[in-house]
RNA sequence: GGAGAGAUGGCUGAGUGGUCUAAAGCAGCGGUUUGCUAAACCGUCGUAGUUCUAAUAGAGCUACCGAGAGUUCGAAUCUCUCUCUCUCCGCCA
Protein backbone atom coordinates (compact mmCIF):
# COMPACT_ATOMS: atom_id res chain seq x y z
CA UNK A 1 0.00 0.00 0.00
CA UNK A 2 0.93 3.26 -0.59
CA UNK A 3 0.82 6.99 0.74
CA UNK A 4 -1.79 8.57 -1.02
CA UNK A 5 -0.44 11.99 -0.27
CA UNK A 6 2.93 11.13 -2.02
CA UNK A 7 1.27 10.00 -4.67
CA UNK A 8 -1.10 12.98 -5.58
CA UNK A 9 1.66 15.66 -4.77
CA UNK A 10 4.43 14.22 -6.36
CA UNK A 11 2.51 12.12 -9.14
CA UNK A 12 5.59 12.80 -11.74
CA UNK A 13 8.16 11.74 -9.83
CA UNK A 14 6.63 8.91 -8.52
CA UNK A 15 5.90 7.27 -11.88
CA UNK A 16 9.45 7.84 -13.05
CA UNK A 17 10.80 6.11 -10.10
CA UNK A 18 8.12 3.02 -10.82
CA UNK A 19 9.03 3.07 -14.10
CA UNK A 20 12.66 2.17 -12.95
CA UNK A 21 11.80 -1.20 -11.84
CA UNK A 22 9.67 -1.52 -15.12
CA UNK A 23 6.13 -0.72 -13.72
CA UNK A 24 4.56 1.95 -15.66
CA UNK A 25 1.92 4.10 -13.96
CA UNK A 26 -1.19 5.74 -16.11
CA UNK A 27 -0.72 9.17 -14.51
CA UNK A 28 -3.70 10.37 -16.11
CA UNK A 29 -6.27 7.43 -15.24
CA UNK A 30 -4.57 7.82 -11.59
CA UNK A 31 -5.60 11.98 -11.58
CA UNK A 32 -9.02 10.94 -13.18
CA UNK A 33 -10.59 8.06 -10.49
CA UNK A 34 -8.62 9.87 -7.99
CA UNK A 35 -11.00 12.55 -8.78
CA UNK A 36 -14.21 10.65 -9.51
CA UNK A 37 -14.06 8.70 -6.15
CA UNK A 38 -13.68 11.67 -4.02
CA UNK A 39 -16.40 13.92 -5.49
CA UNK A 40 -18.64 10.82 -5.23
CA UNK A 41 -17.42 10.34 -2.11
CA UNK A 42 -18.14 14.02 -0.92
CA UNK A 43 -21.63 13.83 -1.99
CA UNK A 44 -22.47 10.97 -0.28
CA UNK A 45 -20.67 12.56 2.82
CA UNK A 46 -23.09 15.97 2.78
CA UNK A 47 -26.32 13.92 2.49
CA UNK A 48 -25.27 11.71 5.31
CA UNK A 49 -24.71 15.00 7.07
CA UNK A 50 -27.57 16.11 6.22
CA UNK A 51 -29.53 13.25 6.88
CA UNK A 52 -27.97 13.08 10.88
CA UNK A 53 -29.15 16.64 10.92
CA UNK A 54 -32.58 15.95 9.89
CA UNK A 55 -33.03 12.54 12.03
CA UNK A 56 -31.52 14.73 15.15
CA UNK A 57 -34.96 17.55 14.09
CA UNK A 58 -37.39 13.66 14.39
CA UNK A 59 -35.91 13.20 18.08
CA UNK A 60 -37.06 16.91 19.12
CA UNK A 61 -39.82 17.05 17.82
CA UNK A 62 -41.29 13.37 18.64
CA UNK A 63 -40.11 14.62 22.45
CA UNK A 64 -42.57 17.92 21.66
CA UNK A 65 -45.30 15.85 20.77
CA UNK A 66 -45.36 16.50 17.28
CA UNK A 67 -46.59 14.48 14.46
CA UNK A 68 -43.66 13.60 12.34
CA UNK A 69 -45.18 10.99 9.88
CA UNK A 70 -44.91 13.30 6.70
CA UNK A 71 -41.15 14.01 7.64
CA UNK A 72 -40.28 10.26 7.99
CA UNK A 73 -42.26 9.46 4.87
CA UNK A 74 -39.57 11.91 2.61
CA UNK A 75 -36.50 10.99 4.96
CA UNK A 76 -37.11 7.06 3.45
CA UNK A 77 -37.14 8.39 0.31
CA UNK A 78 -33.51 10.53 1.16
CA UNK A 79 -32.32 7.45 2.52
CA UNK A 80 -32.76 5.29 -0.54
CA UNK A 81 -30.67 8.12 -2.60
CA UNK A 82 -27.71 7.64 -0.07
CA UNK A 83 -27.93 4.08 -0.41
CA UNK A 84 -27.85 4.62 -4.09
CA UNK A 85 -24.77 6.74 -4.24
CA UNK A 86 -23.05 5.05 -1.30
CA UNK A 87 -22.95 1.79 -3.54
CA UNK A 88 -21.42 3.97 -6.60
CA UNK A 89 -18.84 5.50 -4.20
CA UNK A 90 -18.12 2.48 -2.83
CA UNK A 91 -17.27 0.91 -5.77
CA UNK A 92 -14.99 3.52 -7.36
CA UNK A 93 -13.25 3.32 -4.20
CA UNK A 94 -12.80 -0.54 -4.35
CA UNK A 95 -11.62 0.36 -7.69
CA UNK A 96 -9.25 3.20 -6.75
CA UNK A 97 -7.75 0.64 -4.09
CA UNK A 98 -7.45 -2.38 -6.14
CA UNK A 99 -5.56 -0.14 -8.61
CA UNK A 100 -3.09 0.79 -5.74
CA UNK A 101 -2.65 -2.63 -4.43
CA UNK A 102 -1.13 -3.43 -7.73
CA UNK A 103 1.25 -0.51 -7.99
CA UNK A 104 5.30 -1.69 -6.17
CA UNK A 105 6.70 -0.37 -4.00
CA UNK A 106 8.86 2.43 -4.68
CA UNK A 107 12.88 1.55 -5.20
CA UNK A 108 14.86 3.46 -2.30
CA UNK A 109 17.76 5.61 -4.27
CA UNK A 110 20.98 3.86 -3.41
CA UNK A 111 19.32 0.80 -5.14
CA UNK A 112 21.32 0.48 -8.95
CA UNK A 113 18.53 0.68 -11.74
CA UNK A 114 18.60 -1.69 -14.09
CA UNK A 115 16.16 -3.93 -16.47
CA UNK A 116 16.92 -7.09 -14.94
CA UNK A 117 19.45 -9.58 -12.77
CA UNK A 118 22.47 -8.32 -15.68
CA UNK A 119 21.83 -5.36 -13.64
CA UNK A 120 22.21 -6.36 -10.30
CA UNK A 121 25.44 -5.15 -8.26
CA UNK A 122 28.42 -7.33 -6.65
CA UNK A 123 29.04 -5.82 -3.08
CA UNK A 124 31.02 -8.36 -1.52
CA UNK A 125 32.28 -11.65 -1.98
CA UNK A 126 34.06 -13.92 0.54
CA UNK A 127 35.43 -17.42 0.98
CA UNK A 128 37.78 -19.62 -1.43
CA UNK A 129 35.68 -22.35 -3.49
CA UNK A 130 37.92 -25.88 -2.03
CA UNK A 131 40.13 -27.09 -4.28
CA UNK A 132 39.66 -30.21 -6.00
CA UNK A 133 41.16 -32.87 -7.50
CA UNK A 134 38.21 -34.73 -8.56
CA UNK A 135 35.20 -33.63 -10.77
CA UNK A 136 32.97 -32.58 -7.67
CA UNK A 137 28.88 -33.93 -7.86
CA UNK A 138 25.97 -32.05 -7.52
CA UNK A 139 23.84 -33.23 -4.45
CA UNK A 140 21.15 -34.84 -5.99
CA UNK A 141 23.95 -37.67 -6.97
CA UNK A 142 25.99 -37.52 -3.97
CA UNK A 143 22.88 -37.32 -1.44
CA UNK A 144 21.29 -39.79 -3.16
CA UNK A 145 24.68 -41.79 -3.01
CA UNK A 146 25.07 -40.97 0.31
CA UNK A 147 21.67 -42.46 1.16
CA UNK A 148 21.16 -39.36 3.49
CA UNK A 149 18.59 -37.81 -0.13
CA UNK A 150 15.46 -39.88 -1.73
CA UNK A 151 13.16 -38.74 -4.07
CA UNK A 152 11.56 -41.32 -5.47
CA UNK A 153 9.67 -42.62 -2.18
CA UNK A 154 9.08 -39.00 -1.73
CA UNK A 155 7.14 -38.68 -4.98
CA UNK A 156 5.47 -41.67 -3.95
CA UNK A 157 4.07 -40.26 -0.87
CA UNK A 158 3.46 -36.98 -2.08
CA UNK A 159 4.39 -35.89 -5.28
CA UNK A 160 7.55 -34.10 -7.68
CA UNK A 161 9.33 -31.65 -5.72
CA UNK A 162 9.41 -33.10 -2.28
CA UNK A 163 12.33 -34.86 -0.68
CA UNK A 164 12.79 -37.38 2.18
CA UNK A 165 15.70 -37.01 4.38
CA UNK A 166 17.59 -40.46 6.05
CA UNK A 167 20.33 -40.32 8.97
CA UNK A 168 22.93 -38.06 8.70
CA UNK A 169 21.08 -36.04 5.89
CA UNK A 170 17.96 -35.56 8.24
CA UNK A 171 20.46 -34.80 11.28
CA UNK A 172 22.08 -32.31 9.37
CA UNK A 173 19.18 -30.22 8.53
CA UNK A 174 18.23 -30.41 12.47
CA UNK A 175 21.88 -29.72 13.30
CA UNK A 176 21.41 -26.25 11.12
CA UNK A 177 18.40 -24.78 12.38
CA UNK A 178 19.85 -25.35 15.78
CA UNK A 179 23.02 -23.91 14.92
CA UNK A 180 21.57 -21.07 12.86
CA UNK A 181 19.12 -20.08 15.82
CA UNK A 182 21.77 -20.34 18.57
CA UNK A 183 23.97 -17.90 16.49
CA UNK A 184 21.41 -15.55 15.99
CA UNK A 185 19.88 -15.61 19.53
CA UNK A 186 23.04 -15.62 21.01
CA UNK A 187 25.46 -13.66 18.94
CA UNK A 188 23.18 -11.38 17.18
CA UNK A 189 20.22 -9.93 19.74
CA UNK A 190 17.19 -11.50 17.85
CA UNK A 191 14.37 -13.21 19.67
CA UNK A 192 14.04 -16.61 19.37
CA UNK A 193 9.64 -16.79 17.70
CA UNK A 194 7.90 -20.16 16.75
CA UNK A 195 4.94 -19.17 14.87
CA UNK A 196 2.15 -20.71 13.26
CA UNK A 197 2.59 -22.66 10.33
CA UNK A 198 -0.55 -21.76 9.00
CA UNK A 199 -1.94 -18.06 8.15
CA UNK A 200 -5.05 -16.43 7.58
CA UNK A 201 -5.94 -14.24 4.54
CA UNK A 202 -5.31 -10.59 6.12
CA UNK A 203 -2.04 -11.90 7.19
CA UNK A 204 -1.04 -12.60 3.57
CA UNK A 205 -2.48 -9.52 2.86
CA UNK A 206 -0.61 -7.48 5.31
CA UNK A 207 3.09 -8.76 4.05
CA UNK A 208 1.78 -8.32 0.12
CA UNK A 209 1.37 -11.77 -1.18
CA UNK A 210 -2.16 -11.03 -1.27
CA UNK A 211 -3.94 -10.65 -3.71
CA UNK A 212 -1.42 -10.33 -6.44
CA UNK A 213 0.46 -13.68 -5.81
CA UNK A 214 -2.27 -16.41 -4.27
CA UNK A 215 -1.09 -18.53 -6.86
CA UNK A 216 2.16 -18.72 -5.86
CA UNK A 217 0.40 -20.51 -2.28
CA UNK A 218 -1.28 -23.41 -0.84
CA UNK A 219 -4.55 -22.86 0.40
CA UNK A 220 -6.33 -25.34 2.73
CA UNK A 221 -10.10 -26.41 1.43
CA UNK A 222 -13.28 -25.30 2.73
CA UNK A 223 -10.82 -22.33 5.27
CA UNK A 224 -9.39 -19.10 5.21
CA UNK A 225 -5.98 -21.14 6.41
CA UNK A 226 -3.14 -21.22 3.42
CA UNK A 227 0.13 -23.02 4.34
CA UNK A 228 3.09 -20.28 5.03
CA UNK A 229 5.46 -19.08 2.28
CA UNK A 230 7.86 -17.44 4.50
CA UNK A 231 7.78 -16.96 8.13
CA UNK A 232 8.39 -13.34 7.23
CA UNK A 233 4.64 -13.49 7.11
CA UNK A 234 3.34 -15.03 10.71
CA UNK A 235 5.89 -13.08 11.69
CA UNK A 236 5.33 -9.47 10.64
CA UNK A 237 1.77 -9.84 11.19
CA UNK A 238 2.26 -10.47 14.90
CA UNK A 239 2.55 -6.61 15.11
CA UNK A 240 -0.51 -6.08 13.02
CA UNK A 241 -2.82 -3.23 13.99
CA UNK A 242 -0.69 -2.36 16.77
CA UNK A 243 1.08 0.65 17.70
CA UNK A 244 4.26 0.23 19.35
CA UNK A 245 6.54 2.14 21.76
CA UNK A 246 9.52 3.71 20.35
CA UNK A 247 12.22 2.84 22.29
CA UNK A 248 11.78 -0.68 21.96
CA UNK A 249 13.14 0.01 18.67
CA UNK A 250 14.35 -2.21 16.46
CA UNK A 251 12.49 -5.00 17.30
CA UNK A 252 14.44 -8.14 16.12
CA UNK A 253 12.95 -11.65 15.68
CA UNK A 254 14.12 -14.89 14.79
CA UNK A 255 11.97 -17.86 13.38
CA UNK A 256 12.32 -21.29 12.20
CA UNK A 257 9.54 -22.66 9.68
CA UNK A 258 8.95 -24.89 6.89
CA UNK A 259 7.63 -22.92 3.79
CA UNK A 260 5.51 -23.99 1.27
CA UNK A 261 5.35 -22.78 -2.12
CA UNK A 262 3.14 -24.04 -5.23
CA UNK A 263 6.15 -23.04 -7.44
CA UNK A 264 3.16 -22.17 -10.21
CA UNK A 265 5.09 -20.60 -13.42
CA UNK A 266 8.54 -22.30 -12.50
CA UNK A 267 7.82 -25.44 -14.26
CA UNK A 268 11.29 -27.08 -15.38
CA UNK A 269 12.84 -24.61 -13.60
CA UNK A 270 15.39 -26.22 -10.79
CA UNK A 271 13.89 -29.30 -11.31
CA UNK A 272 16.55 -31.39 -10.33
CA UNK A 273 17.88 -31.69 -6.59
CA UNK A 274 16.06 -29.86 -3.46
CA UNK A 275 17.45 -26.12 -4.41
CA UNK A 276 13.48 -25.47 -5.72
CA UNK A 277 11.19 -27.51 -3.26
CA UNK A 278 7.11 -27.41 -2.83
CA UNK A 279 8.46 -27.39 1.26
CA UNK A 280 11.46 -26.15 2.59
CA UNK A 281 12.33 -25.27 6.04
CA UNK A 282 14.30 -22.06 6.49
CA UNK A 283 15.00 -19.62 9.40
CA UNK A 284 14.10 -15.95 9.14
CA UNK A 285 15.30 -12.80 10.61
CA UNK A 286 12.62 -10.33 10.50
CA UNK A 287 13.16 -6.55 11.97
CA UNK A 288 10.37 -3.62 12.99
CA UNK A 289 12.89 -0.42 12.54
CA UNK A 290 12.51 3.12 12.99
CA UNK A 291 12.04 4.73 9.64
CA UNK A 292 15.84 6.70 10.04
CA UNK A 293 17.63 3.59 10.79
CA UNK A 294 16.08 1.21 8.84
CA UNK A 295 18.62 1.20 6.15
CA UNK A 296 21.14 0.88 8.70
CA UNK A 297 19.56 -2.31 9.99
CA UNK A 298 19.23 -3.96 6.95
CA UNK A 299 22.75 -3.65 6.57
CA UNK A 300 22.62 -5.22 10.07
CA UNK A 301 20.93 -7.87 8.76
CA UNK A 302 22.46 -8.86 5.88
CA UNK A 303 25.70 -9.02 7.86
CA UNK A 304 24.06 -11.23 10.47
CA UNK A 305 22.52 -13.61 7.34
CA UNK A 306 26.31 -13.94 5.92
CA UNK A 307 27.65 -14.25 8.94
CA UNK A 308 25.90 -18.25 9.12
CA UNK A 309 27.91 -18.68 5.88
CA UNK A 310 31.46 -17.21 7.19
CA UNK A 311 30.97 -19.62 10.48
CA UNK A 312 30.69 -22.54 7.70
CA UNK A 313 33.14 -21.33 5.69
CA UNK A 314 31.18 -21.44 2.65
CA UNK A 315 32.37 -19.09 -0.46
CA UNK A 316 29.25 -16.45 -1.27
CA UNK A 317 29.30 -12.95 -2.84
CA UNK A 318 26.63 -10.58 -1.86
CA UNK A 319 24.52 -8.63 -4.34
CA UNK A 320 22.68 -5.50 -4.18
CA UNK A 321 19.33 -6.14 -6.51
CA UNK A 322 18.89 -3.60 -9.21
CA UNK A 323 15.58 -1.47 -9.59
CA UNK A 324 14.16 -4.02 -11.89
CA UNK A 325 14.76 -7.01 -10.44
CA UNK A 326 13.52 -6.25 -6.99
CA UNK A 327 10.81 -8.72 -5.60
CA UNK A 328 7.06 -6.52 -5.93
CA UNK A 329 6.96 -4.76 -1.87
CA UNK A 330 10.66 -4.49 -1.51
CA UNK A 331 12.39 -0.62 -1.25
CA UNK A 332 15.96 -2.60 -0.99
CA UNK A 333 17.16 -5.63 -1.58
CA UNK A 334 20.44 -7.75 -1.05
CA UNK A 335 20.32 -11.22 -2.19
CA UNK A 336 23.54 -13.31 -0.73
CA UNK A 337 24.32 -16.47 -3.18
CA UNK A 338 26.26 -19.34 -2.02
CA UNK A 339 28.61 -20.74 -4.14
CA UNK A 340 28.15 -24.85 -5.57
CA UNK A 341 31.37 -26.36 -6.89
CA UNK A 342 28.64 -29.53 -7.96
CA UNK A 343 26.69 -26.62 -10.46
CA UNK A 344 29.74 -24.74 -10.56
CA UNK A 345 27.52 -21.62 -10.11
CA UNK A 346 26.39 -18.73 -7.29
CA UNK A 347 22.55 -19.67 -5.86
CA UNK A 348 21.11 -17.43 -3.76
CA UNK A 349 20.02 -18.56 -0.11
CA UNK A 350 18.83 -15.26 1.16
CA UNK A 351 17.29 -12.30 0.32
CA UNK A 352 17.17 -9.75 2.55
CA UNK A 353 14.79 -6.52 2.26
CA UNK A 354 13.51 -3.58 3.30
CA UNK A 355 10.04 -2.80 2.88
CA UNK A 356 10.05 0.37 4.52
CA UNK A 357 6.25 1.41 5.56
CA UNK A 358 4.94 -0.35 2.40
CA UNK A 359 3.85 -3.32 4.60
CA UNK A 360 3.86 -1.33 7.90
CA UNK A 361 1.12 0.92 5.93
CA UNK A 362 -1.13 -2.54 4.89
CA UNK A 363 -0.69 -4.53 7.93
CA UNK A 364 -1.63 -1.03 10.13
CA UNK A 365 2.11 -0.97 12.28
CA UNK A 366 3.12 1.83 13.69
CA UNK A 367 5.63 3.07 16.64
CA UNK A 368 4.55 6.24 18.90
CA UNK A 369 6.72 8.99 17.71
CA UNK A 370 7.53 12.17 19.79
CA UNK A 371 4.45 13.70 17.87
CA UNK A 372 2.00 11.28 16.29
CA UNK A 373 2.16 7.84 15.60
CA UNK A 374 3.64 6.72 12.60
CA UNK A 375 3.99 3.82 10.67
CA UNK A 376 7.51 1.64 11.49
CA UNK A 377 9.55 0.12 8.86
CA UNK A 378 9.37 -3.84 8.57
CA UNK A 379 12.49 -5.57 7.11
CA UNK A 380 13.58 -9.37 6.58
CA UNK A 381 15.92 -12.05 5.33
CA UNK A 382 16.49 -15.54 5.11
CA UNK A 383 18.92 -16.28 8.01
CA UNK A 384 19.43 -18.80 6.35
CA UNK A 385 17.36 -20.96 4.12
CA UNK A 386 17.93 -24.27 5.17
CA UNK A 387 17.64 -27.01 2.38
CA UNK A 388 20.06 -24.45 0.31
CA UNK A 389 22.40 -24.55 2.92
CA UNK A 390 22.57 -28.24 3.09
CA UNK A 391 23.00 -28.08 -0.53
CA UNK A 392 26.20 -25.97 0.28
CA UNK A 393 27.62 -28.18 2.74
CA UNK A 394 27.39 -31.08 1.02
CA UNK A 395 28.37 -29.59 -2.15
CA UNK A 396 31.26 -27.53 -1.00
CA UNK A 397 32.89 -30.22 1.87
CA UNK A 398 32.34 -33.32 -0.80
CA UNK A 399 35.39 -35.91 -0.27
CA UNK A 400 37.08 -37.87 -3.29
CA UNK A 401 35.56 -40.89 -2.08
CA UNK A 402 31.74 -39.32 -1.80
CA UNK A 403 31.68 -38.65 1.95
CA UNK A 404 31.10 -35.29 3.15
CA UNK A 405 33.40 -33.67 6.06
CA UNK A 406 31.27 -31.78 9.00
CA UNK A 407 32.21 -27.91 8.96
CA UNK A 408 33.99 -27.36 12.51
CA UNK A 409 31.00 -25.20 13.54
CA UNK A 410 28.74 -28.50 12.95
CA UNK A 411 30.44 -31.00 14.73
CA UNK A 412 28.97 -30.70 18.29
CA UNK A 413 25.52 -30.41 16.69
CA UNK A 414 25.89 -33.72 14.11
CA UNK A 415 28.56 -35.47 16.85
CA UNK A 416 30.22 -36.38 14.21
CA UNK A 417 33.34 -34.89 11.76
CA UNK A 418 32.24 -37.00 8.70
CA UNK A 419 28.80 -38.01 6.50
CA UNK A 420 29.45 -41.42 5.47
CA UNK A 421 26.82 -43.83 3.70
CA UNK A 422 23.52 -44.69 5.38
CA UNK A 423 22.32 -47.83 3.99
CA UNK A 424 19.20 -48.56 5.48
CA UNK A 425 16.79 -48.20 2.81
CA UNK A 426 19.22 -47.45 0.00
C1' G B 1 -18.16 -31.31 18.99
C1' G B 2 -22.11 -29.64 23.09
C1' A B 3 -23.82 -25.84 26.81
C1' G B 4 -23.20 -21.03 28.81
C1' A B 5 -20.88 -16.01 29.30
C1' G B 6 -18.39 -12.23 26.89
C1' A B 7 -15.78 -8.66 22.97
C1' U B 8 -16.36 -0.58 23.98
C1' G B 9 -10.34 4.05 22.90
C1' G B 10 -2.89 2.49 25.09
C1' C B 11 -5.26 -0.03 29.77
C1' U B 12 -9.57 -0.54 33.37
C1' G B 13 -14.58 0.32 32.67
C1' A B 14 -19.91 2.93 32.26
C1' G B 15 -23.43 2.99 28.62
C1' U B 16 -30.00 -1.64 26.45
C1' G B 17 -33.23 3.27 20.33
C1' G B 18 -32.56 10.13 19.96
C1' U B 19 -27.35 16.39 23.11
C1' C B 20 -22.96 9.08 22.56
C1' U B 21 -20.10 14.69 19.11
C1' A B 22 -18.81 7.64 24.04
C1' A B 23 -18.88 8.91 31.18
C1' A B 24 -15.14 8.15 34.69
C1' G B 25 -10.38 6.46 36.27
C1' C B 26 -5.27 5.01 35.07
C1' A B 27 -1.13 5.65 31.86
C1' G B 28 0.99 9.29 28.24
C1' C B 29 1.92 14.44 26.67
C1' G B 30 1.97 20.06 27.78
C1' G B 31 1.67 23.61 31.67
C1' U B 32 1.08 26.01 36.69
C1' U B 33 2.31 25.85 41.74
C1' U B 34 4.87 23.87 45.84
C1' G B 35 9.61 21.91 46.42
C1' C B 36 14.14 16.09 49.03
C1' U B 37 13.79 10.88 45.28
C1' A B 38 7.34 13.38 44.48
C1' A B 39 2.38 15.44 45.00
C1' A B 40 -1.70 18.72 43.79
C1' C B 41 -4.24 21.42 40.12
C1' C B 42 -5.33 22.95 34.90
C1' G B 43 -5.19 21.56 29.89
C1' U B 44 -4.48 17.86 26.20
C1' C B 45 -4.93 12.95 24.64
C1' G B 46 -8.04 7.38 19.01
C1' U B 47 -7.91 5.83 13.64
C1' A B 48 -9.05 6.53 8.58
C1' G B 49 -11.16 9.26 4.66
C1' U B 50 -12.66 13.94 2.96
C1' U B 51 -13.83 19.45 2.42
C1' C B 52 -12.49 24.41 3.24
C1' U B 53 -9.05 28.11 4.89
C1' A B 54 -2.52 31.30 1.37
C1' A B 55 -2.52 25.57 4.87
C1' U B 56 3.91 19.91 7.00
C1' A B 57 -1.19 23.99 10.92
C1' G B 58 -6.38 24.94 11.92
C1' A B 59 -11.73 24.46 11.40
C1' G B 60 -15.64 21.31 9.65
C1' C B 61 -17.93 16.83 7.69
C1' U B 62 -18.26 11.27 7.11
C1' A B 63 -17.19 6.46 8.94
C1' C B 64 -15.40 3.27 12.82
C1' C B 65 -17.81 0.52 20.00
C1' G B 66 -14.88 -7.75 17.36
C1' A B 67 -16.42 -8.59 11.59
C1' G B 68 -20.43 -8.66 8.06
C1' A B 69 -25.61 -8.12 6.89
C1' G B 70 -30.52 -6.39 8.48
C1' U B 71 -34.65 -3.44 11.08
C1' U B 72 -35.35 2.12 11.76
C1' C B 73 -36.29 8.89 10.14
C1' G B 74 -32.23 7.63 13.64
C1' A B 75 -28.21 1.81 16.19
C1' A B 76 -22.49 1.00 20.74
C1' U B 77 -27.73 -0.16 22.16
C1' C B 78 -32.67 -4.35 18.61
C1' U B 79 -32.36 -8.98 14.92
C1' C B 80 -29.40 -12.58 12.05
C1' U B 81 -24.66 -14.81 10.47
C1' C B 82 -19.56 -15.27 11.44
C1' U B 83 -14.79 -14.74 14.18
C1' C B 84 -12.25 -14.67 18.64
C1' U B 85 -11.84 -15.03 24.21
C1' C B 86 -13.36 -17.25 28.94
C1' U B 87 -16.00 -21.32 31.96
C1' C B 88 -17.96 -26.32 32.11
C1' C B 89 -18.66 -31.12 29.48
C1' G B 90 -16.89 -34.46 25.56
C1' C B 91 -12.71 -35.89 22.53
C1' C B 92 -7.49 -35.72 21.89
C1' A B 93 -1.15 -35.18 21.27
Amino acid sequence: MHDLQLFRSQLDSTAERLASRGFSLDKNAFRAIDVKRRDALTEVERLKADRNERSKDVGARKKAGEDTTDLQTAMRAMGDRIAELEASSEQLDVEFRDMLKGIPNLPHESVPIGKDEHGNVEVRREGAAATMNFAPKPHWDLGVDLGILDFERAAKVTGSRFAVYFGQGAKLERALVNFMLDTHTAEHGYMETLPPFLVNSDSLYGTGQLPKFAEDLFKCEGTDYWLTPTAEVPVTNLLRDETIDAEKLPVKLVAYTPCFRSEAGSHGRDVRGIIRQHQFQKVELVKFAHPEHSYAELDGLTHDAENILRKLELPFRTMALCTGDMGFGSAKTFDIEVWLPGQNSFKEISSCSNYDAFQARRAGIRFRGTKKNEFLHTLNGSGLAIGRTWVAIVENYQQADGSVTVPKVLQPYLNAEQITRQGLLT
